[in-house]
DNA sequence: AGAGTTAGTAAATAGTATTAACTAATGGCG
DNA sequence: CGCCATTAGTTAATACTATTTACTAACTCT
């Protein structure tokens, strides 16, 4: 079922062809450096089909040679790598809190990169706003002569799963909003690939897509910002964001943790945001609504009071780490978003209650990773970038 | 990346011949009675694909033609249906107490069934009985003299996703088994397809495999019986279960629900399964060990304490409920296990606490539909024959 | 320098789905 | 009744895929 995150659905010899051509180039994203040889090994695929796609990826500047590397006697082989000289794919991100933009190369490595500290007001205005900074970036002559994939757009709240369109938002106060269409109106751009999704979503696939080496199962992010989100990803070649019926996989910080405890903002009562989440934070600490919540709460560490509700918030975010692994069991926790800057007063609570409360079964096999990003700012941007240029090799 | 769940990687011919010849025959499970043409159409192959392989189908025993259909004008198309009279998958499900053996056909139709009531000791000897119950069900004449696919099992407790294992089984006390092998010991057998997966897995594939018509984006199955556990799975032609990094996908049982609650048999404190879980209502109501739970609780649903149990394990299965649609996100629910057989006085509160307490997110779009499974005694190890059907399809 | 080994390419081959042309079967209409 | 339009299904030719096989290229070791 082909839908704007899965495109095409099997069948003919051209599915065939980009299922190889694409397993092909995650090869060497996964394991740069690999030659021909090494590649087919991996695959499955023999030399000849190997040799060819390579060849042809080489030409149209996804792939680039290296050095020839001799193992015991034989002809040596010559390494592949991504070419992080020719293309350039865009990703951007609204946040509560700001603009980000991002270019990267192939490889994931941030070219260019425009931000911009004011919250976001109507879509529409944004949208404005965001194709500006967007035009500066291309304009940049370190990308500017480069050919462009497309722009990935990461919003702080659900996506429809049928449609790229943001359900809603209520940090932004958006409801149903098409912003890849308005976004369009603003561009004129003849571009390729674009792509809308959740913040946690993209900032997810980012973190997994560019891990080198064999990945583990799963990641799930875990991002803790003015609310809490979470996104899954899976699939070594072909990473999957699991969305359900409504996008709302991940959807964590309303899974409720206290039966008839205080209001949540979605309506419902005893939600994990009302025991950590920024504003939450906001609310009981008396942050003024357009300060940034994370410099006044630095500021004010030394205060008891601030610091015991960064550790009440902090076994929360602990709980829910442990939920996390009884319903989505990724194999790897990133703990990313703007509350990440708090450092060790809000996560070592967390890791601790983390470490402390682990059952039987979780006891048995090794402990989960944890890695904790303290500055995401162009995490999500990147990673809907990341997302830009998975459906590209698909596509070519 | 095959493992024992998805075979192949991907690559070559065969693969591409595999994977439309199994979307062919998951076209006519979904819509019975299509032609030749409908199934073209659909699948977007072409006639001359269809027929040749629609036809090998039919010479093998898959597929019977049916009745012909005239629609306005022309040459009418002759529909197809799934043949029900060749093949067989036999499925098996290990319980806390008792064993049940199926075998169905092609059409998920019960053609025999067995069952015994004791309670599982060691994995060897339960392998060693549950193995006759297999011998006496091949020996029943409806299916002596058919073709069988194969064998899946269920069992209560999550199996690792890289090899056919039992990783713990806490009401069974059984850990790190490898059953199938313990199974092949005792069954002298050809056989195709041997398939391990966890009871509420194995449930939630067969509903959601037999399901007639478009199926929902996803459904979880959430089997309440001394344990809680649920199975998701979602994919029109090739569902697929996530399972994550050990398998835990799912387990909400162990998900907590109050912080530092009263003490679960998993090690841990305030588990969802201290609220609502048929060891629980053993313990709290003083049920002897070997009694049935169920029809001691039924015969029992006068006093008002009882009722009063019931009513609050329900309103945390309502919550349960709750959490899964924030976390996993399933367009179905489906309530099964043997604590449903105690109907109304458990299942009401859950939904009316299910219905109350969605937030606005949820409101927003149309309720989730769910279905109550009352009587669900082989509902798991139906789902495991549903798995051995679906893997013969690709591999066949 | 030559043998042995591994990397990579090229041409021939087998297998896939598609295309295009065909036959088959029905309803509608004169 | 007979013809035509229409749809279903099959067949043979075609285009494209990956594989096989045979080859050339490049290096190490002796």
């Amino acid at each position: 079922m082909p839908n704007h995150f899965t495109p095409h659905a099997a069948g003919d010899l051209n599915y065939l062809k980009s299922l190889n051509r694409s397993t092909i180039l995650s090869t060497v994203r996964r394991y740069p450096g690999l030659s021909r040889a090494d590649i087919a090994l991996r695959t499955g695929l023999t030399k000849a089909t190997v040799g060819s796609v390579v060849n042809a990826l080489s030409d149209s500047g996804w792939l680039r040679e290296g050095e020839l590397h001799a193992r015991g006697g034989g002809r040596p082989g010559r390494s592949l790598y991504l070419d992080g000289e020719h293309h350039v794919m865009l990703g951007a991100e609204v946040g509560v809190k700001g603009l980000r933009v991002v270019a990267c190369n192939l490889q994931g490595e941030l070219l260019a990169s425009q931000r911009l500290d004011d919250s976001p007001t109507t879509p529409a205005q944004t949208a404005a706003v965001l194709a500006r900074l967007i035009e500066a970036l291309r304009g940049d002559p370190a990308i500017a002569t480069r050919p462009c994939l497309g722009l990935g757009v990461a919003l702080p709240g659900p996506v429809a799963p049928q449609a790229p369109i943001l359900r809603l938002a209520p940090n932004l106060g958006w409801v149903d909003v098409d912003f890849l269409a308005l976004l369009r109106a603003e561009l004129d751009w003849p571009a390729g690939v674009w792509l809308l999704d959740n913040e946690a979503n993209a900032a997810a696939f980012g973190e997994f897509y560019f891990i080198e080496g064999a990945p583990p199962e799963s990641i799930a992010y875990l991002s803790a910002g003015s609310g809490i989100g979470c996104g899954v990803v899976s699939g070594e070649h072909f990473p999957v964001i699991p969305r359900g019926h409504q996008g709302l996989v991940g959807e964590i910080g309303h899974t409720v943790l206290v039966a008839e405890g205080a209001r949540c903002h979605c309506g419902n009562h005893g939600c994990a945001e009302t025991l950590v989440s920024g504003w939450m934070l906001r609310e009981s600490l008396g942050v003024e609504a357009d300060a940034s919540l994370s410099a006044s709460l630095l500021a004010r560490l030394d205060e008891p009071e601030v610091r015991a509700a960064l550790a009440r918030a902090g076994r929360a975010l602990g709980l829910l780490m442990l939920n996390l692994h009884h319903t989505l069991n990724p194999s790897m926790l990133i703990l990313g978003g703007s509350l990440m800057r708090l450092g060790e007063p809000l996560v070592a609570p967390a890791l601790a209650y983390f470490d402390a409360h682990q059952n039987d079964l979780l006891r048995q096999t090794q402990r989960v990773p944890v890695k904790v990003v303290e500055d995401s700012t162009f995490t999500a941007a990147r990673g809907a970038a990341a997302q830009v240029m998975a459906r590209a090799a698909i596509e070519v």
